[in-house]
DNA sequence: CACAAAGGTTAGCTGATGCTAACTTAAAAG
DNA sequence: CTTTTAAGTTAGCATCAGCTAACCTTTGTG
């Protein structure tokens, strides 16, 4: 029996599993080695959704997230219930989203590394509003390495 | 008639087609205002592999793509057969691939960004190999503008 | 010549994630 | 109390892009 297939399934799965023979490659494109699958993208995203508009309007429902990110509403459905069944949010019986620990650790390092490079692509001249959306792609695609040596180069006070 | 209907489907879908009602989100989202659909980021890094193996021995074919990638044959044998069929490559009957002046144009900006950003996080302090790695996902995050900015950024001497 | 190896293709599976249509339910409005 | 609106869900579609299994060629080798 091979590692990965007793890994939660929904939002963890890569796409088809390849045989034996290719996981390797496979396993190593995902950044990982041997260890649990990552969250995908989206996943992130509707966390980090789910962060802000805390932080806006202090209680988020369903409904606010598919205005915010303007999914539709059965889009946003499904992927709350796929983030409620990976334990990464908990929803009340009247809707209201809550992100756990571990849901709010990946809401907190996207939305921390979505602040650090916009202010980086501000800095280097890109308008507020393209260095806000380039942000929002970058964001998912930094190593935590990555990540530190921004942070650190963008905290220093000159040069 | 809504404008993106005629637009050819393969390469250039972006999911599923909303309502005339939410066309505009939709749209925006995929960063266009009524243009054509933007390439798929798969096709961009097929063609950078293309490119870049072009460079290294002369003559692609798609099995070398396999090989360079970690695809496996019949996945590069469909995205190159689509990749033809949207002008970006042509293939003689032996198999050999050319880029044509669209797909290099496409080939060398991603190839372009791979190596600025490359640089960029070298620069910073990232391990050579973890920001080849970063790079390979940033290259397709970029603006034009972004890029620009980075570009003069660092090619400017000093501070 | 026979057979194996290499390159390529076809058919069909899988999963992620958007969408619409149509429904339920509860609250708000009249 | 009826009607409308808002929120959420269910069912099912579409696209992208990996994958395997099985096949066809062509080419190289004994």
């Amino acid at each position: 029996m091979l590692p990965y297939v007793n890994l939660p399934v929904t939002y963890m799965g890569q796409g088809a599993i390849p045989t034996a023979e290719n996981f390797r490659y496979y396993n190593e494109r995902q950044g990982n080695a041997m260890k649990p699958m990552k969250i995908q993208e989206s996943a992130e995203n509707y966390l980090e959704a789910i962060l802000m508009l805390k932080q806006e309007k202090g209680m988020v429902r369903s409904v606010d997230i598919s205005r915010h990110m303007n999914f539709t509403k059965p889009s946003v459905s499904r992927a709350v219930g796929l983030l409620r069944d990976n334990n990464y949010i908990i929803i009340d019986t009247d809707g209201w989203i809550e992100l756990t620990d571990a849901g709010r650790e990946i809401a907190e390092k996207i939305y921390e590394r979505h602040q650090l490079v916009t202010k980086w692509l501000i800095a280097l001249g890109v308008p507020d509003d393209i260095a806000a959306e380039d942000a929002c792609r970058i964001e998912h695609d930094l190593s935590s390495i990555t990540f530190e040596k921004l942070k650190e180069h963008i905290l220093r006070p000159n040069k």
